[in-house]
DNA sequence: CTCTCCCT
């Protein structure tokens, strides 16, 4: 009667290898009848000892019909020998000896009663899809086996895997491997055809292949697209220019089951049949009767960022093991035929396995999960790959925030409560607060929404991230009013599972049935999201700044939009700026109340621009968010000098009050300082001055809070307390501000031009008041010849020079032929170092 | 033109 199934003759092995081993690992493709065969043929095993089997499956569809194929195999009801349990649904009896259960149905029960007193063997199946959950509960099984269980045994069933890397994990298990049941599949390489300047689009590409498929075989026909999106493009494709005998069907998660239901129904012998999908097509959902498969070699998949907390979704290339998994879609009825839309060649550079979970989605339910099992540190247990480090740490500092670790990272009485819910921290989290203040209801209602998507099937652009919408509709269903907005069009069977859901989650909290106040979603919503709180940017519509601090907008106006504050539920994980899909409203007054003991109040002092002085304000602050700012005219004295200081800095110290006569002791001293002979003066250049403000200017700044008091301070004495008298009198000696020429007159010297230090100052002097000088002038202990600017009569330079004897000897004669003919009256000497210099036309005979 | 799939 039972047909013989390629598993059933290694059953010895298994047999063998569990008994001896404890641990075994199977390795088997689709149809080889693994999983209904194989806990069937162990139940009565002497180890066993009549004790249960546990078969874990990836999926509530799974568990409930493997259970009834089982029940079926022994003719009878299930919940006698066989049971299952999922959410919401249990089928277990007293005699129940196969327990076919979900994976994260095996989590709550591990927690509830780590030593699994009453189970002889768990069997993980299909755990080549490596789900969070498969990981975690192997980790947990594992101890329980090695620390508590000596008597209890494990094995791991999984199509195409790293099978030795499990074994490994579990002591070198035996490894059994057999064949599955599927017929030949021919595999046909087609790469996009367009050049490289100018791709063509996957689902043009895809429509091209679906129109040689179409002649090449006569099958129905199954086409793997990344997303929603896709799968509409080419749907729009294929309805203008295809044979109306051949039926289109779009298939993905969101759609309505009813609108699924028609991708699955057979196709008449007259008609072909086009199922455009994306992975959901791929393990959860089977197409009887399909021959061809066209896969377009992309999946989307989310990806956990530690830096912002969110998920974002990522448009990747698949793996190996998932095109193949694909492929063999179309070979399990018949011969079939698979077209690739990559070439050979890059068949070679795909991964060979998909990423399992644990490396990239958001860690919040595992650390939660640990902590419960005494776990702070995931290197405590065994795993196949370790926890992401960074995303762990994040989920690690979320449960901080939301109270469910201590600081030594040890789970608090709030925490355990969050991990026996069965729902991300967060809406545990946000349950517990919210039936303290009586709102516990909304609570479950909002959990068990944001558990399910979204039921409202929007049209193009009729799009509302309102999560109010929403609850509305809940709220008209569960009241049976049914008087919500009409316009949309809605996934009945979601609501639906969300009443469920919600009832379930109010038993579990001991809520009990209250009135559900829309307008408090905000409030609630804001503890399961402290750090997407988001304030509206100013004078920006509809740009919000999240209390994490990253950015957050809608794509339009709407009522959330409107709002000075919100809670961003949703958004795409943009690590900048991210859309926002789902949001509610929240308010300053609520954020007030709502984490009064988390709001900072932070005094700054700060450079104001507009007035240019200084200016103190008092913020409040949530993380990032300033929720109340004031002036305050208590300013620090301090402080205030030091921002003044830093502006000082910034402008350049050009901006004190400089008088000629100090300016000119600086450059002096400066210029005495760079002769490389005076090195005990104090370095009074501007860069070092500037440096040293806060040590000889900050004394006279009190008191002064803008640039425009600055021209009270008494910058001189602030300078001058750089100098010594000692130091004061060797610069007036040996950097004089003037010097006597023979003339008798007192010339300024000068140090420096446009504020550039000379490297030896000018002296600027008619010529004719130099007559009797031989050499040049020197100043800083005869150290540096002056620059002589030598003028003419009208006070035009003729020369420059610092050899003075040499202008005398060789130059003066071309210049006294010159200058004689334009001022004739003047005294031209012939001998000019014997004659009686003068500052008049001529001198004065005596 | 809002995002894959799954689960306590």
């Amino acid at each position: 009667m039972t047909q013989t199934l390629p598993i059933q003759k290694h059953v010895p092995d298994i047999i063998n290898a569990l008994e001896t081993s404890r641990c075994a690992v199977i390795q088997a493709p689709p149809g080889a009848g693994k999983t209904t065969r194989v806990p069937l043929a162990l139940l009565d095993e002497p180890w066993l000892a009549n004790k249960k089997i546990i078969l874990l499956e990836p999926r509530r569809l799974a568990a409930m019909s493997c259970a009834a194929h089982m029940a079926g195999l022994l003719k009878e009801q299930v919940g006698q020998t066989i049971g299952y349990q999922i959410r919401l649904d249990r089928k277990i009896g007293p005699d129940t000896r196969i327990e076919v259960i979900t994976e994260g149905i095996f989590t709550r029960k591990i927690q509830n009663d780590p030593s699994l007193e009453d189970v002889g063997l768990v069997i993980f199946d299909e755990f080549h899809e490596r789900h969070i959950h498969s990981d975690l509960g192997l980790a947990l099984c594992l101890e329980t086996f090695e620390a508590l269980r000596d008597d209890m045994r494990i094995l791991v069933m999984s199509a195409t895997m790293d099978v030795t890397a499990v074994s490994t994990l579990m002591g070198n298990a035996p490894v059994i491997v057999s064949k599955g049941k599927s017929f030949p599949v021919e595999t046909i390489y087609i790469p996009p055809s367009g050049r490289q300047s100018r791709p063509v689009s996957v689902e043009t590409a895809c429509a091209s292949v679906i129109r040689r498929a179409l002649s090449e075989t006569d099958g129905d026909m199954l086409v793997f697209l990344p997303g929603v999106k896709e799968i509409k493009t080419l749907y729009s494709i294929l309805e203008k220019d295809l044979d109306p005998a051949i039926h289109v069907f779009p298939l993905y998660g969101n759609l309505a089951r009813k609108d699924q239901a028609r991708a699955f129904r057979p196709s008449n012998q007259s008609e072909r049949k086009i199922v455009i999908a994306t992975s959901i097509a791929e393990t959860s959902i089977t197409i009887e009767g399909v021959s061809v498969v066209i896969d377009a070699g992309l999946m989307r998949v989310p990806r956990f960022s530690p830096q912002t907390g969110m998920s974002r979704l990522e448009t990747l290339r698949v793996s190996k093991a998932s095109a193949d998994q694909r492929r063999g879609r179309s070979g399990r009825t018949g011969p079939g035929k698979c077209y690739r839309l990559w070439s050979e060649y890059d068949h070679q550079s795909l991964k060979s396995y998909t990423k399992p979970e644990i490396l990239s989605i958001d860690l919040t339910g595992v650390a939660l999960e640990l902590a419960a099992w005494g776990v702070s540190d995931p290197g405590q247990l065994k795993w196949l790959d370790l926890p992401d480090e960074k995303s762990f740490e994040q989920a690690k500092n979320l449960l901080k925030i939301l109270g469910a670790l201590d600081e030594q990272e040890r789970i608090t009485l709030h925490g355990k409560k969050m991990s026996s819910a069965g729902l991300h921290p967060r809406l545990a989290h946000m349950i517990i607060k919210a039936s303290e203040k009586n709102h516990g209801l909304l609570a479950c209602r909002i959990a068990a929404f944001l558990n399910e998507r979204d039921f409202i099937l929007f049209d193009q652009k009729t799009f509302d991230p309102d999560i109010r919408l929403r609850l509305e509709i809940i709220d008209a269903f569960t009241s049976k009013k049914k008087t919500w907005q009409k316009g949309f069009k809605i996934n009945k069977g979601v609501i639906h599972r969300i009443i469920e859901s919600e009832k379930k989650t109010a038993r579990d909290f001991g809520i009990k049935p209250t009135k559900t106040d829309i307008e408090k979603a905000g409030t609630l919503l804001a503890h399961a999201y402290p750090d997407r709180i988001a304030k509206k940017r100013d004078n920006r519509n509809n740009t919000f700044l999240m209390a994490s601090g990253k950015g957050a907008y809608f794509t339009g106006i709407n009522n959330v939009s409107l709002n000075d504050y919100i809670v961003a539920v949703h958004l795409d994980g943009n690590l900048q700026n991210a859309k926002i899909f789902l949001a509610v409203p929240y308010s300053k007054q609520d954020l007030e109340t709502d984490f009064c003991d988390r709001l900072k109040s932070v005094h700054t002092i700060l450079w104001d621009k507009k007035t240019n002085g200084v200016r103190a304000k008092k913020e409040i602050r949530f993380e990032t968010l300033v929720i109340h700012h004031q002036s305050i005219s208590d300013i620090d004295p301090d402080m205030a000098c030091d921002i003044l200081i830093r502006e000082i800095q910034r402008r350049g110290l050009a901006i004190l009050p400089w008088t000629k006569r100090l300016t000119s002791l600086k450059d002096r001293a400066v210029f005495l300082k760079n002769t490389g002979r005076f090195q005990d003066l104090p370095d009074l250049s501007d860069k070092t001055l500037e440096k040293n403000m806060a040590i000889w200017l900050k004394p006279f700044l009190t008191g002064v809070f803008s640039l425009k008091q600055l021209e009270r301070i008494d910058l001189e004495a602030a300078f001058l307390s750089l100098l010594t008298w000692k130091e004061q009198q060797i610069i007036e000696k040996n950097a004089p501000t003037h010097i006597k020429v023979p003339s008798g007159s007192k010339k300024p010297l000068k140090y420096s031009n446009e504020n550039i230090l000379l490297d030896s100052p000018v002296l600027e002097v008619r010529l004719q008041e130099m007559f009797g000088q031989t050499v040049t002038p020197k100043i800083a202990g005869l150290s540096v010849p002056v620059t002589l600017h030598l003028l003419s009569p009208a006070g035009r330079p003729v020369q420059i020079t610092r050899d003075l004897e040499n202008f005398w000897k060789n130059t003066y004669k071309d210049v006294k032929k010159d200058l004689k003919g334009r001022y004739p009256k003047h005294f031209w000497p012939d001998d000019p170092l014997n004659a009686k210099p003068t500052n008049r036309v001529k001198p004065k005979e005596r």
